[in-house]
DNA sequence: CTGGTTTCTTCGCAGTAAGAACGAAGTCTT
DNA sequence: AAGACTTCGTTCTTACTGCGAAGAAACCAG
């Protein structure tokens, strides 16, 4: 049995780490912050926070950055975390398209690239593109791969968390015999984090979006399928088969219509993409004309016109289903909507919540905000770097030795 | 943004106190294992292992227990864990009933009352029933207050991490000025911990029952209501707002009966006990007779009468629906059911299982056993001490001292 | 009985954080 | 403007921890 106690035997060169690993989230979150400051939150020693400090100098990971305001003494010096010190790549695969972003330290993007890409059918090419893109975002920024501590990549599948490396056999067979994690590996010699993109949508609004303060949230991805991914106590949590937050056929309506898994209305027969635009062309009457977007639905409903107001509504109805189910079961601090058609805002949020209210203890619905993402197209590519990021904070082995002439 | 990262700060006593613990859980876990087994299993120093356990001894936790067998050399002397070391007590609120077990350090009931009260509406006569039977059950043991390491308790309400004595003023608005955690404490002058029923149902579950070497568990307490507790790496999550698991008005059949929340089909509506001997006395036809109880009700199922089992039957078609969603959602390794409805075993797993597998995603499916509890109805009772083991295990210190004199 | 193996303890060593003392750098009062 | 006081950061000593080598004890095999 192995119930919930730290597995990790500490020794002195452990009780370093820790601690500076400590204080490096510290001076991340905080951006600038005294030693002595340090301390006093810590309740570390000054000296102990000093020495420390010189280590972390020494890799290169935060520098000294001109002096505080007084007070009442001596001023303080201000350390800086070094958003530049090392780079992060993010790789996103989607059902047919394949991003790859570079970003800082504190996730901007400083380069990006985008192809289309038959992801589901091809793994090789899609390796080889990622190779492209990968390669593309480096030279950009002339970025040597020293500088590199990791890659972090999303995939549209669940990941079981001891073959990280592998797509479900059941939802993208063509990939049974490749193995994203290894063979990016050895193609760049990096660290390669690999994991659902809902999750990493979550990971990247805990980080970077409406998560901030948030140690408890759910994000929930509309596209295509509807995925939802979990931050709670600020780890994305997987489940024990990393199949968590699979809500596309979660039964919200006994009497909607037929899906393919064999149930009656499973959410994605009723908010996936191909719904809604099914419900769109059907309101709108024209039948005829060529396919329509999401991106044309949300012009349509910001602009007003009923029958994209009317698709959305109905989106808000039956999400709200499942949100409520969510809060009830989970009881997150927030909820985040991401996927394009989040992009409507309030015209979604509107109908969402007032179809929550209907469902959830209200305790639960009061300590729960529902938002939608600001974080725009390039949030799961950012997620999957803040991965690697998430990781290196707490192993600081992760960031690439370098630096190692003297800095006096 | 406090983003998931070991919040505790580290020093020598600190890292003695983390190896200590972690040889303390080992130890009991194990039940018995030898000295130089632990430091192969750990990678601690063959030292430090013995110095850890002369520390140990000396509070009395472990003792050595004779010589195991010889692995081609000298036999390795067998440290065991002290199950009687100290005693741990668990408090159960219900709604209609309270209970107190005295139990050992192994979950064992050393002794236990229970008692009907008026929870919900008389908060000063309940918890002087609590005083009542935690004394009784102390007395008849004979335990001397020096050797209880704490009490918990679990009660009908949701618990907000801040405020862990309060109940729900929604729920068990006669509670508003009562305190739970605080008026037990200053009793006893014990550590008092507080948390819902059915967390403490699932902890006992992850402790004693089925989920043993499961880290990811669910438990639903089908009861009146329905509630959940989930165990996840290892401990109970709670949300946000403390609400995690309040399944009671999940909607699972949108032209199901009205219920009091106002919506159509919530569980409760259609599984809750209320429900279940409504519809059985329906199909007996024996709307005169007097009152049915759940325990009729089980018995007529195991009996093979017609009625029960369909009431069975309907009541795992249902729950199947909630089970899938929270197996989407959650991914848990293992889901026991609990409530003294789940005593029919097979004939509720059957139709659940049937449910279940049409609506959740195969792998998740796979992954998850579904079993009903064994552990009896002082399953939750015996959950609150757990919480006060669990505790104790992460932090020895709060194993009163005692057993100052030296044992040569 | 002898050589090899395993277990456990003892002792010196290295690494870490704590704490006291101190100089450096400001602020504030007079 | 001068001196007292506060705060900041460093240096040095001390205490504690875990590690590793060495050794004693206990056991097995031939």
């Amino acid at each position: 049995m192995r119930v919930g106690t730290a597995v990790t035997t500490v020794d002195a060169a452990g009780m370093r780490a820790q601690n500076s690993s400590l204080l490096l989230n510290m001076i991340w979150r905080e951006r600038q912050i005294s030693r002595a400051e340090i301390a006093r939150r810590t309740e570390l020693s000054p000296s102990t926070v000093s020495a420390i400090v010189v280590d972390l100098e020494r890799s290169g990971l935060v520098r000294s950055i001109g002096a505080g305001v007084s007070r009442g003494g001596r001023r303080p010096t201000l350390i800086g975390f070094c958003d530049d010190a090392f780079s992060l790549i993010g790789v996103e695969l989607g059902a047919t398209h394949v991003t790859a972003a570079l970003t800082d330290l504190r996730g901007r993007v400083r380069a990006y690239r985008h192809a289309s890409h038959a992801v589901r059918e091809d793994p090789k090419g899609t390796l080889q593109k990622v190779r492209e893109l990968v390669h593309a975002v480096l030279d950009a920024e002339r970025v040597p791969r020293r500088s590199v501590a990791g890659m972090g990549v999303a995939v549209p599948s669940p990941v079981h968390p001891s073959t990280p490396g592998k797509l479900s056999p059941l939802l993208v067979p063509a990939w049974r015999d490749y193995d994203v994690q290894e063979s990016l590996r050895s193609a760049f010699g990096l660290p390669v984090f690999v994991d659902n993109d809902a999750n990493l949508g979550a990971l990247s609004e805990c980080y970077w979006g409406a998560g901030v303060n948030g140690e408890d949230l759910a994000y929930i991805k509309l596209a295509t399928g509807i995925g939802s991914g979990h931050i709670i106590h600020g780890d994305v949590y997987r489940g024990a088969g990393g199949t968590a937050g699979e809500i596309s056929h979660m039964a919200v309506d006994s009497s909607g219509p037929q899906c393919v898994c064999g149930l009656r209305g499973c959410l994605v027969t009723l908010i996936g993409s191909a719904a809604l635009l099914e419900r769109a062309r059907e309101l709108m009457g024209r039948k005829d004309k060529r396919t329509l977007t999401v991106r044309e639905l949300v012009e349509g409903a910001r602009a007003g016109e009923p029958a994209a107001r009317q698709v959305i509504d109905g989106l808000g109805h039956y999400l709200g289903i499942a949100v409520a189910g969510l809060l009830n079961l989970l009881n997150p601090a927030i909820v985040v909507l991401g996927g394009e058609i989040s992009s409507v805002g309030d015209l979604l949020l509107d109908p969402l919540r007032a179809s929550v209210r209907k469902r959830a203890l209200s305790t639960s619905m009061a300590e729960t905000r529902i938002v939608t993402s600001a974080l725009g197209d390039r949030a799961i590519a950012v997620g999957a770097a803040t991965l690697v990021l998430q990781a290196a904070l707490r192993d600081r082995t992760l960031f690439p030795l370098q630096h190692l002439g003297k800095s006096a």
